[in-house]
DNA sequence: TAACTTTTTCTATGATAATGGAATTATGGA
DNA sequence: TCCATAATTCCATTATCATAGAAAAAGTTA
């Protein structure tokens, strides 16, 4: 993961709806939501909805899966533990961070990796 | 940590020269760095480094302190810590996570810890 | 007080993001 | 094919964010 997926997925969990959308893909877990049901959940338009799920699958957080009539949206766990290893890795060296960088595979040469 | 200071948190992140200023002041670490020092590194005119200096700071992720005629920036590494803690302990369960979640005191009773 | 340095605030401008109704696309069933 | 359902895309509107020059503020030194 390099800095700009970073920016993408930060960008896409640093709104309101957004981050309660993937909140709710992670709780549900594999079998995941239609739109239907988050927009229930949420009490958001259909459009507004598809626009932030469209921001979420772009940005690898979530993932689409055609069921019959219905769309399954899924957490890309993958990718949001990938995030996780990068900010570990690069935003909180220096000090002891309670949160290990779990070996920081994807993390280009060039980053600054402690320093202090 | 909230919710509210979680999207702060990620917003503030969620930029390109704030992502590089905030790396810059983990590297730096204890000593921190000046709004000079700062912008004579990433390139960026005063104004411009001042602005994304007041959103990090207003995010909690960074801290200021006047020294004679300098200012003094540090990371917040505490802030980043709980910005972390959050996201793991929220938003990646379901699936065994890479990166543990170190005992979600900050989190809200009412939040989704895994729910599979 | 005056000159100088450092940094912020003011301000205007342009760029990007969010919202949601209406139209459109995709699917399944009669 | 026709209808109903599910979801997206289109589009216009509004809101928020980023940029950076110029002016102001805060501090130092003489």
């Amino acid at each position: 993961m390099n800095e700009a997926d970073v920016l993408r997925a930060l960008a896409a969990l640093a709104q309101a709806s957004r981050l309660q959308v993937f909140r709710a893909l992670v709780v549900a877990g594999e079998r995941g939501l239609t739109p239907g049901a988050l927009a229930e959940a949420l009490v958001l338009p259909a459009a507004t909805l598809s626009f932030h799920l469209k921001e979420l699958a772009q940005a690898g957080l979530a993932t689409q899966q055609r069921q019959g009539r219905n769309l399954i949206y899924r957490a890309a766990y993958a990718q949001m533990e990938s995030l996780l290893a990068y900010l570990s890795a690069n935003c909180c060296q220096g000090q002891g961070c309670a949160v290990a960088a779990p070996a920081a595979n994807a993390v280009s040469p060039s980053s600054p990796t402690c320093g202090g």
